[in-house]
DNA sequence: AACGAAACCTGCGCGC
DNA sequence: TGCGCGCAGGTTTCGT
């Protein structure tokens, strides 16, 4: 479901609920969501304050006093804020039981998110926020260039690359390509300086843009969490096939760029 | 090492 | 109505 605006979202909405709140128990309904033992996650968060919630690029961090819990929703991943004794509705797999009667859950259809416990030393050093790349509003001139140029695959897929850059998506990535007038189908070799540039300053026009209108909400039901951004009112061609190029007129067209749905104006990006 | 495809899951909408 | 297929805002793993 998310990208960085959408996650940022989340982040703010939970901070006014959970700064302060006390963990008294944690419940698990789904074997795979932490990645690590819930024997350990529970000894080392329960009875401990939730500090502060961070976000690195679509990574949501729970700060605690020694530890912190590194959330990723990837696609469906939601919180919900309930009461303690609330009937478990379908798909809710982590219960947080917090101080106040807060239950904290974690929702997700297709339980494809994760969680990683990690020590306060060491969680930014380490797998997987270590390799992540920067967020486009902190990329230095010709940092992205420097990262594709000797690569040869899709500047789509090289956009998608946490690694390469945090925090853009499909939908993000589909409008950046847009503004900046580049196909997504062109060879990361194929990039100049300018355009590498001008593809982190979109990227940061689109997702600053986004979170100001609360993010994107296509395809998902309004949640507890005040997930229902506007942003999808401002999209240019992303879900827009058959209709006009906003700029040329054009009809845009859909395509599948390394397994993504891409839309794009094939007049305009080039 | 690098690239592309498949896998991980569930639900929904569409065509037949 | 029922079934099969394709698709979904992401990342990891597998095969070449």
């Amino acid at each position: 479901m998310p990208e960085l605006p959408e996650v940022e979202v989340v982040r703010q909405q939970l901070k006014t609920k959970l700064i302060g709140r006390t963990i008294n128990d944690i419940i698990s309904h789904h074997d795979r969501i932490f990645n690590d033992d819930l024997k350990l996650v529970k000894s080392a968060l329960i009875g401990k304050a939730i500090l502060d919630i961070e976000r690195y690029g679509k990574y949501l961090v729970f700060i605690f006093d020694d530890h912190v819990l590194i959330s990723h929703l990837r696609m469906e991943g939601k919180y919900y804020l309930k009461h303690i004794g609330d009937k478990k509705e379908k798909h809710e797999h982590i219960f947080f039981e917090l101080d106040n009667d807060i239950s904290l859950r974690y929702h997700d259809t297709r339980k494809f998110g994760r969680m990683d416990l990690r020590t306060k030393e060491e969680y930014l050093k380490i797998d997987p926020l270590h390799k992540l790349g920067s967020e486009p509003k902190f990329m230095k001139e010709n940092e992205l260039y420097n990262k594709i140029i000797n690569r040869n695959i899709f500047i789509k897929t090289a956009l998608l690359n946490q690694e390469i850059i945090a925090g853009l998506g499909n939908i993000y990535v589909d409008e950046t390509l847009f503004m900046s007038k580049i196909h997504p189908e062109r060879r990361t070799n194929t990039i100049t300086k300018d355009e590498a540039n001008l593809i982190v300053q979109s990227a940061t026009l689109v997702l600053d843009k986004a979170l100001a209108l609360g993010g994107t909400t296509i395809r998902s039901y309004t949640s507890s969490l005040g997930v229902t951004g506007l942003f999808q009112n401002e999209l240019l061609v992303h879900t827009k096939k058959g209709e006009s190029c906003p700029t040329c007129g054009n009809i845009i067209t859909k395509l599948k760029v390394g397994g993504r749905g891409t839309y794009v104006c094939d007049k305009c990006q080039k």
